[in-house]
DNA sequence: ACATTGACCTGAGAGC
DNA sequence: TGCTCTCAGGTCAATG
């Protein structure tokens, strides 16, 4: 699930409910998830300490500490943010728990434990170490900007679009949808779309980020020409009707409608 | 620089 | 029903 629209989804949900209140305590369950940091540190970090504000980047949501940490979160391919009151049911997964002063919880939830918790003192700073590239829906990546980051490569579009060390946020299912949306086969090369094709692929990939991401990434809730539900459906194409196909690229499935993405050297 | 593969984890869902 | 097997929205490292 958490790609840029679903993290996105997270950060709202945590501004509207996780700022503002001390921690009461923290409990680690499964400290293999945290990084760089033992389970002890980590509590006593954050014990006593208000979240202030929240940013993202490409998949990693931070929060920000009343004393200019970060909490950074990774969530994998399963993970989510979950709040609700302490003397209730924890939902499934719970791995990471931290409790508010206002006997409220937020849970780091993640079935597969692939995923990560970090302290560090500078967003941006650890942004630049993991080699992040610009976020995928930052203002400051326009037409322009994004010319010059296709300019400088080679390869198939999927696996660009998918590459956080040049563009941050999209993953297997967006990069799915938007080369859907932008009639484009996941395996043509990103050397030989002409400007027009590279003008299209950057105004499709904003709007279907945006869109997902205003609309909470919620499947139901995504426009009816979208891909996205129909990977795990009824595997026809939403546009024309057609049987959809896949091919692994970088060890990933791609969905993809034959007719409406027609192939490279078309085939 | 790019493509491919396996490893990390666990369980939902498909197939028998 | 119950068992087995495959596969899953991410990232990293090793290899060609």
């Amino acid at each position: 699930m958490p790609e840029l629209p679903d993290v996105e989804a997270f950060k709202r949900y945590l501004d509207a409910t996780s700022l503002h209140q001390a921690v009461e305590g923290v409990i680690v369950r499964t400290p293999r998830l945290l990084e760089g940091t033992s389970k002890r540190r980590f509590s006593t970090h954050l014990k006593g300490r208000r979240f202030e504000r929240t940013r993202r980047r490409g998949k990693y949501l931070g929060l920000e500490t009343d004393d200019s940490e970060w909490l950074i979160l990774h969530f994998g391919m399963t993970g989510r943010p979950a709040y609700y009151r302490r003397d209730s049911e924890d939902p499934p997964f719970a791995r990471v728990l931290v409790d508010f002063d206002n006997g409220y919880r937020l849970a780091y939830c993640s079935q597969r434990k692939i995923g990560k918790l970090r302290l560090v003192n500078d967003f941006d700073a650890f942004a630049e170490e993991q080699r992040l590239g610009i976020d995928a829906l930052d203002p400051q990546l326009n037409l322009r900007a994004f010319r010059e980051l296709a300019a400088d490569r080679r390869g198939m579009l999927k696996s660009f679009l998918m590459n956080q060390g040049v563009m941050a946020g999209l993953g297997n299912i967006y990069a799915d949808e938007v080369l859907f949306q932008a009639r484009l086969h996941p395996r043509r090369r990103l050397e030989d779309l002409d400007d027009k094709k590279v003008k299209r692929l950057f105004r499709v990939m904003k709007r279907v980020l945006q869109t997902s991401a205003d609309k909470r990434a919620e499947p139901g809730k995504l426009p009816r020409t979208y891909l996205l539900p129909h990977r795990r459906g009824d595997r026809l194409c939403p546009v024309c009707g057609g049987r959809l196909k896949t091919t692994k690229i970088n060890n990933r499935t791609s969905w993809f409608c034959p007719r409406c993405q027609p192939a490279p050297g078309g085939r």
